[in-house]
DNA sequence: TGTGTTATATTAGCTACGCTAAATACATAC
DNA sequence: GTATGTATTTAGCGTAGCTAATATAACACA
């Protein structure tokens, strides 16, 4: 159905700062573009926390339930609970740390890759005939935008904690305000 | 935390279309983009399913519950609650439609306005100090691309039908589970 | 006018996923 | 060897998804 845009923020661009204009369109064209994209899940039988999560593990490689907590920005009970049900519908396998009895570590299972994968690509591809209209000149621009888009957040990970997911300490930054009141 | 991508999908630039390969990287920079942006939203006194809704109010007007569930790509029952909730709490307010007694027009009330453009707010300020760093035609590029998104995404909006599945707008590249079967 | 159909929203009941607080098990420091 | 700290789990609560079934209102038309 869509709703149309009546009343956008005024966007007073002359006496705005350039970043927040940047800013302020590239954070609605993020969410309008995955807002489209997410039409594609229905068909690929996982819940959004269970591809995230599988993500995470099938880019980044086996993780700790710490570590899978603090990537998905969300409680380490949460992340117990959600591994649980992974685990029972195979799509992920849990393994004991040999060198820390309280560490359990975390793979991608065969079948949650290729679940990922298949769901990942219905998006892309959806996302590809989009584009195939534009010319090349704006796709490059794309390409271009993407690859910045990942530099800039690839440089910054503050919060003191940055190795902690390479040394195996969980960070905890701050585990979630919390809405469960 | 973001865990070091190790294990990206093999890329074999040479023989993928090349919209397969943008779209590929335009996709993740978003989901990158937006996660990172959450860490933002624990002060921001709503949840993502209310700051959705209510930024479909804020910035598209009145609606009735119908097209909020639709624009929401969530179900009418799961909307009736939300608003339920957001009435209790100030955010929403109801108003019998005049000329057809099934239906409710859903306004942000000034509250909720309020919330939504501060929580926005704080993501944006956040964006743009991550992007205070690049130089200008870096920039160009950032803000030619939300151009082209938006663009694109304006284009072709069919469906119709009203409940798909899902949710999410102000975030959470995936809304929240669900998938009651 | 009356009856059947369609449209809008709600109620009921289930699952998934978010949280905090507290418990458990192991590691480490002194 | 006891105290402290870290990683995960258990317990319990609340929100947000879903489908199926139920009002209630609008519409179609004989």
């Amino acid at each position: 159905m869509q709703v149309s845009p009546v009343n956008r923020p005024a966007s007073h661009a002359a006496n705005r700062p350039v970043n927040l204009t940047v800013a302020d369109r590239l954070h609605s064209a993020a969410i309008h573009l995955l807002r489209r994209l997410r039409r594609q899940d229905d068909a690929m039988g996982l819940t959004p926390a269970r591809a995230s999560a599988l993500s995470i593990m099938v880019f980044g490689g086996p993780v700790t339930l710490g570590q899978l907590a603090a990537a998905e920005q969300v409680s380490a009970p949460t992340t117990t609970r959600l591994v649980i049900g992974m685990e029972r519908d195979g799509l992920v396998r849990r393994e004991d740390d040999p060198n820390d009895g309280r560490v359990v570590w975390l793979h991608a299972t065969a079948k949650g890759t290729r679940l990922l994968h298949q769901g990942r690509q219905r998006r892309v591809a959806a996302l590809a005939s989009e584009i195939a209209a534009l010319d090349e000149a704006e796709r490059t621009t794309l390409a271009a935008a993407a690859d910045i888009i990942e530099r800039v957040l690839g440089g910054a990970e503050q919060s003191g904690t940055g190795s902690a997911a390479r040394t195996g300490r969980m960070d905890r930054l701050g585990g979630k305000g919390g809405r469960g009141r």
